[in-house]
DNA sequence: CGATCATGCAGAAACGTACCTGTCTGTCTC
DNA sequence: GAGACAGACAGGTACGTTTCTGCATGATCG
């Protein structure tokens, strides 16, 4: 009563109708000339559209989508880690392969909406999607294999776990990668070279651990790797400083999840290490603060951006059927960004003794 | 001959109209036994569920959307910095902040759709938002003009800048906060604190600066600060290196942003200041990594969880006309995280002299 | 025992748009 | 000059749901 609520959106909006009736033409005449449809002389077209923009005219999206069948909506499905929605925080990953993500469904006049794998039933069944995008997809996921069953385009970014028949999926070469960073810690001096990976069953931790196995093998190095709960910050701290605390100490380490870089630096400097002088670091991270850190860390890029808009492209073409050639598996290269902690320097410097454990 | 298409193919999705048939009521016991609406028996309504359950009917959002006028989208809205869509990267804020927001939302049956403030026209205008969540708004913001002018409930994180009448905001005591830490850090021994801060002109950085100001003016010290294009990662570490190559050089430093940390770190590292001995250090920061620096580094938490909650709660209330009797305005307070880099020692480590600049 | 009333359900009107199916003009061709 | 033809528009229907109104049935009460 005291605030303008009654006013809102109920009796103020102007339908097709108000300027059917305001220009002197038809509904359909007004529909043709703003969606550029029919064949209207220029001048009816300017007419309508001046008319339309005098009365403040918006379509309702609503009825548009009810009419058309297309809504402009993708869902972006995250999985869920833990009680929370999803792990935008813990990488910077999924933070950057949003915004490209976004970016590209706008250029192509599509809008993201948010919606965890979590989510109640009624909430997710209760918008109109044309397609989703699926992170990291787990084959026993009820959302996703609903949305496939109502036969929504869907899009993943990571191969699909299980037989989920996904329309198309985005993904790294993660075993390449691995083995291409595992020899280039080689190729800098490194003799034993750790991993540290994490205890879930997803497809990028198991295809990369796998990865570092066989490269072991290969070469003949005995595997050093300890695995944690990747979704647990705390978990990953724990997990470098037993890594560093092994009897068969690696002089060289792999760090599969974000926080890992900065987790190994301090239990490096906990047991008096110096990087990269006694230890040669390097994890997969899209974070910029391993530019900055001391000494600055390797990292590999995933190149979320790419995934991100690749994903979105693949989703939309599904969507308005454009017929795509190509493969429905696209596969993204990752970038080793290499800095001071994977390149040996010359042991001129070398001073202080190593492997001394300080407490400071 | 469109009456065969009308009965006949239903070609996907089972309709409220082929659950009435089947199940041998109206569509108006179905719609109210679904909805829990009318006044129906137990019986009748389990049947009808039933029968919707068997059939796999799912309610047309569309058509829910045109007649209720409700949609259970909200817009989140975020300011872009440059020419890229949204910050989630630069700063841990966003990620937390939509994170949390989306989880409120999600709990309270309502999805959040991805609208950076530059979208084009046509996207945002074509999906139908009960409300928008918009992140740092500014007067001149096309976008969230528009959405106010239709008269669609707008909530701010942090308080609007002009005129722009949002329905409510929520924001910290950003003056308060700072005067608080920089008395912190004076009681830590500071005798000249130094502020590194943005060029931009939002309200966050405003109203962080004056506070600084105000409160070198109380204590009768100089102002020491350097500004610097916020949304710049690199210009960050020029800044904090030009801040620790004053003359007038702080003995502390407070930095506004997220990265201003590991900046500041490392220029101390390179003017051979160890902190917190000769530099006392604290920034303000989301980010999980201060904790594990060398040393790990104070920070002013603003809260983004609690934020994000409040901002979509207040949202939903107006959406769903609950009179809300408190203030449209609500401040949460901040959280300021002390660790190693705020706190002074005593002197008994420092062995090594101070001061002197190293290469390494 | 007739009037009132709650109950259980059906009919039908919207919601606002897009598009199919025409109809009516005017011009061109032979 | 008559048919062909294309341009320019109008009418009407369908999209699938919610909900208002209304009609029966039995129960209750003065």
């Amino acid at each position: 009563m005291s605030r303008a609520q009654t006013r809102g959106s109920r009796q103020g909006r102007a339908g097709i109708r108000d300027v059917a009736a305001a220009a002197g033409v038809s509904i359909t005449t007004v529909s043709d000339a703003l969606n550029g449809k029919g064949r209207l002389p220029d001048a009816t077209r300017r007419h309508v559209r001046e008319v339309a923009d005098r009365l403040g005219y918006r379509p309702s999206a609503a009825a548009r989508t009810l009419r058309t069948g297309k809504s402009g909506l993708i869902g972006l499905t995250v999985t869920t880690y833990g009680d929370e929605p999803f792990t935008f925080t813990e990488f910077a990953y999924f933070a950057e392969m949003a915004r490209a993500a976004t970016s590209a469904a706008l250029a192509r006049g599509y809008a993201l909406v948010i919606l965890p794998a979590t989510s109640r039933h009624d909430v997710w069944s209760n918008v109109a999607l044309d397609g989703t995008v699926v992170i990291d997809p787990s084959d026993h996921d009820p959302v996703v294999t609903e949305l496939v069953r109502q036969g929504l385009p869907v899009v993943s970014d990571g191969r699909p776990a299980g037989t989920l028949p996904v329309t198309a999926w985005v993904d790294n070469d993660h075993e390449a990668a691995v083995l291409d960073l595992l020899d280039h810690l080689a190729a800098a001096g490194a003799r034993r070279i750790g991993l540290l990976t994490g205890t879930t069953t997803d497809t990028y931790t198991r295809l990369s651990t796998t990865a570092y196995l066989n490269w072991c093998e290969r070469v003949g190095q005995d595997p050093v790797y300890e695995a944690y709960p990747a979704h647990d910050p705390c978990a990953g701290a724990v997990a470098a400083d037993r890594l560093l605390a092994r009897p068969d100490r690696p002089d060289a380490v792999y760090g599969l999840f974000d926080p890992n870089g900065t987790d190994l630096l301090a239990a490096a400097r906990r047991y008096g290490l110096r990087v990269p002088d006694d230890l040669l670091l390097v994890c997969c991270s899209e974070s910029t603060v391993y530019a900055t850190t001391e000494p600055p860390i390797t990292t590999l890029s995933l190149k979320p951006r790419r995934i991100g808009t690749a994903v979105v492209q693949l989703l939309i073409d599904a969507i308005e059927g454009i017929e795509n050639d190509g493969p429905v598996e696209q596969v993204i290269p990752t970038e080793l960004i290499v800095r001071t902690s994977s390149q040996r320097r010359s042991p001129r410097t070398t001073v202080s003794p190593p492997r001394t454990p300080t407490q400071d």
